[in-house]
Order: C-alpha cells, then structure tokens, then sequence
RNA sequence: UGGGCUAUCGCCAAAUGGUAAGGCAACGGACUCUGACUCCGUCAUUUUCAAGGUUCGAAUCCUUGUAGCCCAGCCA
C-alpha cells in the first residue's frame, strides 16, 4: 500500500516554479499578505500584442492559481495619447483571452481624487513641493550619471504656499507646463527617478473618462502604486525597465501611508524572432501602410494572431511553455506555431485545397460521372466525422506534386509511378501534355477501382498520397499567405531607423478549393501556418460570428536535400 | 561614465552547495490514406560568460574581470 503511495507521488508531474511564485509562496508563508491580488494596467494609447498576452496570461493565471482575483486597470493619465478605441479593443482582446476580471474593470482616471488627497498629504508632511522650474531647467538641474542633482531653488517653499499653488494648479489658474508638483526626495540619489521626479503635470486637455474635469494629471510613478493600493493589489507585476522606479514606487506607498502596500514585482518582456514585436513598431509599421491595419495577419498584435487563426488555448500554451524569468531573451517563432499546430491538431476539421494548380485527367474514369466520396474531416479524430466531396474524371493537383523527371526519393507523380489520391484511389501517371514552352498543362493518369478508399485495398502500397480537388465542382478563392514580416533578430530598428523588411511576406493566388471551402470567399483567405497547415482566416470572430480555424490539408515542400 | 538588472545547449528554461530537468528546433530511424501526426533514438562531463579562490563536494558561495539590457520625459 505504501508502495502504491510512494509511486503515485514519484509519477506526479513535477513543474517547478517560476520566480514570482516562489516569491508570492515565500510572501504568504512569512504573512506579508493573506490574499493575493494581481492586475493588468495597460495604457489605452494602441491595440495589445503578444506581449501583453504574456502579461494578462501571467498576472490572471497567478490569481486564479493563488485563489485571488485579477483586475483589469486602464493606465489613462495621459490624455495626449489614449483613445476610447483602444479600450474597447483593449477590454475585447483580454475576453478573448480568456482573463476573467468579471466587473473589476477599472479606470486611473477614476482615482484622481484620492491621488489630488494624496498629493496634498505630501504637501502637508513637506514631501512635494511646487516647482516653477522649465522643463529645460529641471532637466538640467536633475544632474547626469555622473554628476548629482541641484536642489530646485523652489524646494523650500512653505507648506502653506505650496497649498495653496497645488490648488490654483487644479483651478487652472496656470497654463500648462507653468508649473508642477515635486516629490521631495533627494537630488544626490544615485538614482535618478529619486531626484525630486515630478508627481503632477499641467495638461488642459480634454480627457476620454474624465472629459475637462481636470487641468493637472499625476504621472506615472506616483498614479501607479497608488493605484495599486486602492485596489488592494499584493503582488504589481511589471516589466524589468521599471526595476529603478521600484525604490520611487515604495516611496509612494509608505509616504502616503497605505497599509498592506503592494510590491512590485519585475519580469522580462517576451521578444520573437523574425517579427516586429513592442507598440511603437507595430504602430509604425500601420501608420506607415506597410501592413493593411492592426490585424494584419503578419503582425503579433492580439487582433491579428486572432485573425491568423491562433486560439487562446494556443496563446496561453505558449506562454506557459516560454517561462518566466529575468533573463532577456527573444523566443524562437516556431515555439509559437508548435502551440497552434498542437492546439488546432485534433480539433479542427482538415479540408483539401490546391494553391497552385495543375489538372489530373483519369482517362479511364468515366466521362461526365461524379461520385461523392465520404472524406474523415480528422483522420487522427474520428469523432469528428465526415464530409462527402465530389470526385470526378478531371481534377486538379498541386504542381508540385508531379514531375516529369524526379530527383531519388520523390514519392509522388512522375510518369509511371502510383499514389493515392487522399480519401479516393490509387492512379498511375500515364503521361502528360505542355505547352510550347514546355511547361506541363494536364497529367494524364488511370485508376484502379479497387483501391477505393474504405475497401482495404492490401495488394499493393504506394509511396506518395496527394490531396486534389474535383474541376467541375472546384470553388476558387483568393488566398492570401502570409510569413513573417521582419527577418531581423529582435523585431526592432535598424540604426539607420529602418526595417529589413521581408518582400515575400504576404502574396496573393487564386486556390480552387473543395465545396466545403467555399465559403471562404466571405472571409477570402488562408494563413501559412507550417508543414502544410493552413488556417483559413475569418476576422470577425470577435464580433460573434463563427471561428473556423479549419486546416486546409497541404503537403510540406519535398527537400530536395532529403 | 554613476546606478539597477542579467548571463545554463541553435532558442526558451529548471536547478535554492549533493554531482546539469523539460520544451522548441535540429538530426537519425520506425510507422503512415497528407513527406504531416505519432512513436523510438541522438543532442551541455576538458559542462553553466571568463579566470582565480573556499569546500569532501560549486551553475549555486567569495574575489576580480567580460558581455548584454534598462535609467538622465512635465510618457507609461
């Protein structure tokens, strides 16, 4: 009995912890929280892409594992850049993600009360302080690397006359950029984001929440822990770029005397390869017109992973499988069609479609006969059932599926040679037509009845198995392929500010298809995903409307290094 | 240049002083009604950025270097 015990325990799947768990583990075990508490806080200024992704995934999953809840916080402090479009596109693709924050949508904007209070606490403890100081004389008195700060000539002003100019600031009494609000900290700190940063900002500008309620805005370092701390959050999980604010962050939260303050938590940002990951560039690249929008297939913005096809349960595999760490690093693209193949493998009906046509007459099919063969829609998922396509004397094949004088080891149609035409017979290629400049038009072949799919056929083998589509009856559409856009390591710049663009990143051919495809023309596209899958594309699943995903049976390329 | 962070296979990434997990990719081979999938095998021992040191024992600790990333917005 022990034994049985002792074995279960062993064949128990041991996945190690990522660092945050391990600090959230040593946090609940030492009693610093009781609960935990994660968010997502994106600033609405564009649409979301995979790195967010691995965010949203990151911060929900650790509330769900832990018991706790996950909120969702729009960043909105500064108006100049955000749009209520892309919060709805922000909320929509968190949905679609699958992170459930149920009502806990929240807005910073929402604060700006409590942060104006908090700000007016500082005043009265003398930790902020309004400074009169050009954005050119702050600078400039903030010192450099090697050389401390100066104190702002302003630093010493009284609580009461700080008061009272902290108020006129909101009363719009100053125009923008006349004056802000200071934390008082220490110019010498050998860290900059302490040199007395700059907590409020004049801005008369029109806000999407707030409308033209307020004139000054509270910036990033001192809106955010604060935000946290309203919302009861334990565990404020970042990127690494703002490890040198976290002392700034703890500042915040201790001088404005919440209790149980949050503790951020810093992790390396997802980079790939071979495409242009990070807002700004993905915002370039549509601005400039390079891609047809922000879900462009070729982009790994959420909307076009979405489109190309990529499912939640893919998304989430994904980051699962990359890990968590410190360390940056850019993950291998193919990592990221694994978990798509891997996903889409056993739960999406596989249809015939030729890219690149070339007819196949059977000479010895009878002229004008149609048969509707049963097809699996899943070979390797029976229960998925199946679907009857039309065959008949004249069909079309992949070109490359035939040659006239193939390199060793090809195992399709070359004259005299037998396949399998997929879910149908065995034909022999018998011979071929081309025209004047040599280019094969029609491959002739004969079939054997036998060798009907379903019938068990064991006399003979073949080789080769190829997919087709009936010409009468074939739909034609137009596809779009799709490869990564970039071919350039981390997706970002060149020094000259270019992009190395990849020319072959999306082109456009006529495919005839099998009826069951024919409504794609609605939708108008397949997206390479690898090794003969293809999604076909569907945009508007978002809104509601069916998801297809379905995989459009393609042979691999034949190597010739093989 | 001051400060912060990082470094383990081609790419991610475990290991918490006890003798280098796993996944992706790649490469063999088997199987196959999609050259896919699946399955089996190979893939860090002059080994953990380098060089020294401590220790019975070091990827882990110490010392000194090297390389990369981030910070000098009234952006987030």
């Amino acid at each position: 009995m022990a034994e049985i015990v002792k074995t279960a325990e062993e064949t128990k799947e041991v996945v190690s912890k990522h660092f945050i768990e391990q600090e959230i583990d040593k946090d609940l075990a030492e009693g610093v929280y009781n609960h935990v508490q994660t968010r997502f806080p994106p600033e609405p200024n564009g649409y979301l892409h995979i790195g967010h992704a691995k965010s949203i995934i990151l911060n929900s999953g650790l509330a769900k594992e832990y018991g706790g809840k996950f909120n969702l916080r729009f960043d909105d402090t500064n108006p100049t850049k955000e749009k209520t479009e892309y919060v709805e596109s922000i909320i929509a693709d968190v949905k679609w993600l699958g992170a459930e924050f149920d009502d806990r949508l929240f807005f910073a904007s929402d604060y700006f009360e409590k942060m104006y209070e908090c700000a007016v606490l500082l005043i009265k403890k003398g930790k902020a302080f309004v400074c009169d100081l050009t954005a050119e004389e702050i600078r400039e008195y903030r010192g450099d690397f090697n050389t401390p700060g100066k104190n702002s000539p302003y630093r010493d002003r009284s609580v009461e006359e700080n008061l009272k100019m902290f108020e006129d600031m909101r009363n719009g009494v100053y125009k923008d950029g006349e004056k802000v609000l200071r934390a008082k900290i220490d110019m010498a700190s050998p860290n900059i984001n302490m040199r007395d940063p700059v907590i409020y900002r004049v801005a008369h500008m029109h806000h999407h929440n707030t409308g033209d309620k307020w004139c000054i805005y509270p910036m990033y370092d001192f809106t955010h822990p604060i935000e946290d701390a309203i919302e009861n959050i334990t565990h404020s999980i970042c990127t690494l770029e703002f490890e040198d604010h976290r002392p700034l962050y703890d500042w915040v939260v201790k001088e404005c005397e919440f209790e149980n303050p949050p503790r951020q938590i810093e992790f390396a940002k997802l980079y790939l390869t071979n495409v242009v990951t990070g807002k700004r560039y993905i915002k370039k690249l549509v601005e400039d017109g390079i891609v047809d929008g922000w879900d462009d297939p070729r982009l790994v913005s959420i909307a076009a992973l979405r489109r190309r096809g990529y499912t939640p349960e893919a998304l989430r595999m994904f980051v699962d499988l990359v890990g968590v760490s410190k360390a940056n690093s850019s993950v291998d693209y193919a990592m990221l069609e694994y978990c798509i193949r891997e996903d889409l493998k056993l739960k999406k009906p596989r249809m015939m479609a030729v890219l690149d046509p070339i007819k196949l007459v059977i000479d010895n099919y009878p002229e004008g006969q149609t048969e509707m063969l049963p097809v699996p829609n899943n070979l390797e998922n029976p229960e998925m059932g199946e679907r009857l396509v039309p065959f008949s004397r004249e069909l079309y094949i992949e070109r490359e599926d035939f040659m006239i004088d193939p390199p060793k080891k090809y195992f399709r149609l070359f004259p005299g040679n037998e396949v399998r035409l997929m879910s149908a017979y065995f034909v022999t290629c018998t011979g071929y037509e081309t025209d004047e400049n040599g280019n094969v038009t029609v491959v002739h072949c004969t079939y054997d009845p036998e060798t009907k799919s379903g019938l068990n056929f064991t006399a003979r083998k073949v080789k080769g198995t190829i997919h087709w589509v009936s010409a009468p009856t074939a739909g034609e559409v137009e596809c779009r392929l799709y490869e990564n856009i970039v071919d350039e390591e981390k997706g970002k710049l060149n020094e000259d500010g270019s992009l190395n663009l990849n020319p072959n990143s999306k082109t456009i051919v006529k495919a005839f298809v099998e009826p069951m495809l024919m409504d794609v023309k609605a939708y108008d596209s397949f997206q390479f995903v690898r090794n003969g899958f293809y999604c076909v594309d569907c945009k508007d699943s978002v809104e509601g409307k069916p998801v297809y995903n379905r995989i459009v049976s393609l042979k691999s390329s034949f190597k010739l290094t093989k």
